[in-house]
DNA sequence: AAGAAAAACGGACTATGGTCCGTTTAGCTC
DNA sequence: GAGCTAAACGGACCATAGTCCGTTTTTCTT
């Protein structure tokens, strides 16, 4: 992250104890076991550290809160897409003409939401501190640099807003679970906005 | 509120008992007067039962959970609102043109955050559930039928939440607070996005 | 007006996310 | 390897939303 770009050896990189390396390893491994076995709901932070033979404390040192747990289980994903919208082949990466890779982007983070569906839900950070996460924060920059490179000038902050705020997973959710709707439809709806607004 | 259009003797109203009545009232009005004097964040379930003189138990069994005493703080504002789109005046009412009444909703959306923001924000269902309220399927059905009426044909139940997602407080609310934005601007940018789907 | 039935009351109780701080341990220095 | 320091540990503790059920009150019936 904020790793120095300089001279690897300076500038002090905050080491990493073993024993806080493992016992987060284990709470992530427990966690993933509670939720295969015992379903997502019975995931609380005290059963979990019960079930991890750690100290609730250490759960909250390691990752935060709950909703930061939930993150660092998709993490790897997370940062799979992140690598393929940055710098990936065509159309998700920088080789392909922006509009494609917005409308690549959209539909990657709505299939995101196929994949790890409960665990983006449960994980949704709840109203506040939503948008304080790098990761949404870099998915902003994201968006916002692609509309100014499809020609958008006025308004990009909040344009970016407008595309990002339906992608969040409770509206997929929503429209998957209530309406008779695909996840294809909503792809297609998502791009359509987004064509639209560019155009 | 829920009185029957027919003959009134007809069809059992579920009469309201005066006592529960009037506690709903306590309860609305300390809730008021604790935001208003302490700050919203004082406005615990336990700090308001004290306030208004009554037990816990009746304020759950008044409002549900602390989002349906959040929704009645907003209802009237609400209520207004929603007599303003479906028969109101133009443009918000329905001697308007489609595009003219959709454009004017997000817009009248985006103002009642103005006015009743942190209600809005503190009273914001937390991830699931937030589609299930009255007011909020109300609005969908609005702006899907909304849509039809601008020729939209394909795909109105997903168009209909892309636009309403961006209209959650959260996001007004992160674009004012922490991006350089007026509400001006969510608005305009809202409309933009509508303007152009609908064209 | 008295009695009965249904509804509402209230506050102790539960569940759960998150904090605090005295104790333990990894990793560095000599 | 002994000792030191900063970091990590862990579980008691706190705050708060929401539930439960014995008690009280309203309202209907006769």
């Amino acid at each position: 992250m904020t790793t120095p770009r300089q001279l690897p050896m300076a500038a002090a990189p905050p080491r990493v104890r073993r024993d806080a390396a493992a016992n987060s390893d284990r709470i992530l491994a427990a966690a993933r076991d509670v939720i295969r076995c015992e379903g997502i709901e019975s995931l609380t932070m005290d059963h979990l550290a019960a079930r991890a033979g750690v100290g609730k404390g250490t759960i909250f040192r390691a990752f935060g809160n709950r909703s930061g747990l939930f993150a660092a289980l998709t993490d790897e994903a997370e940062r799979t897409f992140q690598q393929e919208f940055l710098s990936g082949p065509p159309p998700l990466g920088p080789d392909a003409p922006p509009l494609q890779r917005l409308l690549a982007y959209g539909e990657g983070r709505l299939r995101l939401y196929a994949v790890h569906g409960p665990l983006l839900k449960a994980g949704s950070q709840d109203g506040s501190g939503r948008f304080d996460v790098p990761a949404r924060q870099l998915s902003a920059t994201h968006v916002r640099m692609l509309l100014r490179q499809c020609g958008v000038r006025d308004n990009v902050d909040v344009l970016a807003e407008m595309l990002l705020a339906p992608l969040e997973p409770d509206v997929t959710d929503h429209l998957l679970s209530t309406r008779n709707v695909t996840l294809e439809h909503v792809v297609a709806g998502w791009q359509r906005v987004a064509v639209s607004l560019v155009r």
